[in-house]
DNA sequence: GAGTGGTCTAGACCACGTC
DNA sequence: ACGTGGTCTAGACCACTCT
């Protein structure tokens, strides 16, 4: 028991409730882009939580861009520019909708190979450690636009069958369910490439047409390497990404 | 006068100074990968300042992706993987060096011209409004990697000269200095191109050679588009990126 | 149960920007 | 001078993990 798996749970914190709540304000244009949202000790009232909870929230905000602040002038909305910009794990499905776009999948194939050297070394196992890997076409508003291959490891006596694979809304949600998998991070490689003649006609391209590739590497809450992922996408497919000051710590 | 331009200033707060102790047991091996870290009651008592304050260094390295931490386990350094990834505002430099390459540079171009109608909506001026352009090959150990094409206003009555911009050990530096230029945010959208015929000559690679286009939007600390940039990369360049779980607000 | 990080409070003072 | 965000404290209690 311990712990409801479904329903209801503990209500968020409190600055997260603040935040949500500025967030909404935001989203339905009670704020404007660059107005300034109340001071901080205004919000302390408003919402009756201290200064510190209030700061918690806004710095939430601030991580995902949505806000910004300037010591001794305030905190502004961000201009949507930014605010659109957002980059999380598991990003085709919800970035394509995000974009207004309807996204699918094709399922190419599903089966069970050894590691090679290069990816036991990436996923920290011994070459020839039993891997599964799932090869998909992703398409938006039914036209194709990546290629994704994954390989990752299953626990012992988990097998997937295609037709689960299929059903399922999202592979990484699958994987959760069946095997426990819980990805909190990832690190990526971009970088262009041609597309060969398999992969120009999955993606109806012309063979050498130049294709955007994005290595994936996904790690668990512990930090250790759960899937490889080889993305390829077409020209017209856009990878976004905001960057901040490094505020450097050396 | 108010305050010095150069040299001492205000010392670092105290939870940067923690921070920046606890990154360089980091970074000469004291803490191995996915070690714990001390807990945040110990380092209480190892820096003489309250929890809070080592909560905020803690914090500081965790969101620069160096540790990470878990709810009743503690916190752990983050794999050299991970650490290894970070990206910020005039990364080609950093980026480059960090890799172990000299980077350089070579002008190829300095003019002023009005803006298009495309860039002008991207910086919000007005179509004509009048722009420098700074076209230049990035090299990375005497080798073509990048091309970058730079647009931004001026102010009124600075003007740069091509011999400036080639002393220069950096362009922002410069625009910091000459015109106050001090981007602390940006935008980019990453796709895949094709290389023309000059492209490829700049760059030495074949024509029609798969390049890594990124665009860039630059902003000021008020969130106002200060500069337009567009980058083109040969295929061994590697743009890096870490990603994280939403945590999402909604 | 013991130890960890996560949330929260109520205050204080500092640094910065604007008028 | 005043209002803003930034730093800092000393405590309290909660939620989670491990054994």
């Amino acid at each position: 028991m311990s712990k409801r798996p479904t329903e209801a749970s503990a209500p968020p914190p409190r600055y997260r409730q603040v935040a949500d709540a500025l967030r909404a304000a935001i989203d339905d244009g009670r704020l404007a882009d660059n107005e300034a949202l109340p001071s901080e000790r205004e919000l302390t009232e408003q919402h009756q939580v201290s200064r510190d909870t209030i700061r918690k929230a806004v710095r939430l905000l601030e991580d995902h861009g949505l806000v910004y602040s300037d010591h001794g002038r305030g905190t502004f909305v961000a201009p949507a520019l930014v605010r659109r910009m957002s980059r999380y794990i598991d990003g085709f499905s919800e970035d394509t909708r995000q974009r207004g776009g309807l996204p699918t999948q094709r399922i190419l194939n599903l089966e069970f190979s050894p590691a090679t050297m290069a990816i036991a070394q990436l996923l920290q196992l011994e070459s020839g450690h039993p891997l599964t890997r799932v090869r998909r076409v992703r398409l938006t508003n039914g036209v194709p636009v990546g290629l994704h291959d994954a390989y990752f490891p299953l626990p012992p006596g988990v097998k997937l069958e295609l037709q689960e694979v299929e059903r399922a809304r999202s592979l990484y949600q699958l994987l959760m369910e069946r095997a426990g998998f819980a990805p909190v991070e990832a690190v990526e490689n971009l970088f262009a490439a041609s597309a060969d003649a398999e992969e120009a006609r999955l993606l109806g391209v012309p063979e050498g047409a130049p294709l955007l590739v994005c290595e994936r590497i996904t790690l668990s809450d512990r930090r250790e390497p759960i899937e490889y992922c080889l993305m390829k996408y077409v020209s017209s497919y856009r990878y976004s990404a905001r960057i901040t000051q490094s505020s450097r710590l050396a």
